[in-house]
DNA sequence: GGCAAAATAGACCGACCGGTCTATATATTT
DNA sequence: AAATATATAGACCGGTCGGTCTATTTTGCC
């Protein structure tokens, strides 16, 4: 029952320290004691080495956003309610870790300059990408579209700034107070008036 | 016209290299030459070195964000349109730099673990502290404080949300999107119904 | 001026960083 | 089975990291 392959489970490995310390926080070392590989095996599958790693596991991590995305817009029909279901699994992520684990690509977000090119391509990608989902539930929900985007990167803005100040504070407070703040408002000013 | 002692120019760098880079992305001998001072200065002043340092520019920078809240909110008595103000000058700076300087402790704030104890204090102080001030003029101005708090801590994540967002995207568009939504939401919803 | 404290200056250090390189083992193909 | 590509393994490298230490200069005080 172990057939993730090296590649993957350096990816994975280099995914799990970008959520938790971020991108100069963790040393190849490190790293790859943690996937178990030796050093050859990583410059065979990432000649670009430590930062090529580090766009797979952006692109990974990508992709398990998106079909997060789709899982919970399915389950729940209500686009607000959805949110609400993903900031909470973000929230419970982020207890169950001792605040370490927050937005997995925030920290490397804000650590890379515009010289990783590389790096930036790939989280420009990403967060597009998640706004544009976002927006496109929002809209089918009956919000005009530019209000829908708006409102889409408000609330990445939520998560994104709720797991910050909480991963902070060593509490959930923060991120709890922030949300029920945002969905009172949206509850009251619906875009059919009233709230079904 | 150069009183600035060496001890503050040690802090000036470092806030500013935390602004751009974060605490990991920047070195010794980079801070140092920003500084113009010799490591021997850096240790005499800063014993416990680069984390003393750094905890000395959080607190600078703690103490730069309270007298911008305190000058913004009595140029501008509704609170609204100061935390507007606030923001649009969160993002002209951001655009003057080419989207490298965002918010000054974001970055450090997910860089650190829960091992970076006084770095961790310091941030939380500095945090808690914005919240606070937010929900007391939010108080003053009609909300009833349960609910200023959470718009506190909403506002604060829109700040940090929202920067991140821009510059990741090279753009103003997701920060001022994200803005635009909430001040809608804010206005049609007024404490005392009506925005008068 | 004389003296002590404060501050500046930078050589030096071991540890670790990311990255290269050669050698060996493991599949894959024929 | 032989040949060939793919992958694993880790010794090794120069550079930089944060930090220490001693020496010198500057400052404030009597």
């Amino acid at each position: 029952m172990k057939k993730t392959s090296t590649r993957d489970k350096l990816i994975h490995a280099m995914a799990d320290a970008l959520q938790r310390k971020g991108l100069h926080g963790v040393g190849l070392s490190e790293l790859l004691e943690i996937a178990g590989a030796p050093k050859g095996s990583l410059y065979h599958h990432f000649p670009g080495g430590k930062n090529e790693l580090a766009v797979a596991a952006i692109e990974h991590i990508s992709r398990h956003i998106d079909s997060l995305f789709s899982q919970l817009f399915t389950q729940q029909t209500d686009p607000l309610k959805a949110l609400h279901n993903w900031l909470q699994g973000a929230l419970l992520q982020l207890e169950n870790s001792q605040f370490e684990r927050g937005c997995p690509l925030a920290t490397i977000a804000l650590e890379s300059g515009p010289e990783d090119l590389e790096i930036r391509a790939a989280l420009q990608r990403s967060f597009t990408a998640v706004r544009q989902a976002l927006s496109v539930q929002l809209h089918a929900y009956g919000y005009p579209s530019e209000q829908a985007d708006n409102l889409a990167a408000l609330f990445v803005a939520l998560y994104e700034g709720g797991l910050l100040q909480a991963r902070v504070a060593g509490s959930s407070e923060p991120l709890k107070r922030a949300a029920t703040a945002l969905f009172n408002l949206t509850r009251e000013q619906f875009p059919g008036g009233v709230r079904p």
